[in-house]
DNA sequence: GCTTCATATTCTAATATTTTAATATGACAA
DNA sequence: TTGTCATATTAAAATATTAGAATATGAAGC
């Protein structure tokens, strides 16, 4: 299996697919918060700020500057938010299976039908 | 919060971000394959194979249509499909925190400096 | 030295996801 | 009708993720 390339891809995915996290990367998006901006704003306990955060910098999405004893979250690769953003809100159309112009499926797996 | 809208978008990100469920989008990329074609090329058992691709149906990414004793599955939305696999294999350059041209941090949270 | 503020870490309980094994279904052929 | 093939479903065990509570760190000011 290809798991070996595919491995990395899905973790990021999965890195990236929770609404709090994704909800933090809407914000650096704006503009580079500190912990307790975010806290404030998403009305999420401190210290889950604080593990989602890490969660983000351990995929190198986010990382930050010390400004004072304010810590300034940042977005690390902003092209890759974007990117993000742009595929999870896009619109994907629905298509039906492949026919043939004679209006036939086109069947998948022609060494099976062999029998 | 926002997390009305971004929680089905995570839940998307993370019935996606799964090796297998990326390594079956792969090979429909390629052309339809039914449930064995599948489990034979990706070695994985095949009732697992299946519940991989419920979950893929759940999401209207992928669906099927018979073919006598065979379901051909195939990608229902490509469009999608294809947007996440140039997302996930895209590049995206690291940047430091953004500076002053004096080369001075810029506080992320002016309100919090009030004291 | 104490407090306070901003943030991080750790542990635990609750949940969710995944894998595996066993079994079921339904069509078709012998 | 029995068997076989392709596929799906279910239940159980293993594993991973998450939220919450408690606590820790470290810097700054008193």
């Amino acid at each position: 299996m290809n798991t070996l390339n595919l491995r990395g891809r899905a973790e990021l995915l999965r890195q990236l697919g929770h609404p709090v996290r994704l909800a933090i990367l809407e914000e650096l998006m704006k503009s580079s918060k500190c912990v307790t901006d975010i806290r404030d704003f998403l009305e999420v306990p401190q210290p889950n700020v604080s593990q989602h955060l890490t969660v983000l910098r351990q995929q190198r999405i986010v990382d930050f500057s010390e400004d004072g004893k304010l810590r300034c979250y940042y977005l690390k690769r902003p092209a890759l938010v974007h990117a993000l953003f742009k595929f999870i809100f896009g619109e994907y159309p629905e298509e039906s299976a492949n026919q043939t112009n004679t209006g036939e499926q086109i069947s998948c797996c022609p060494n099976k039908g062999i029998k």
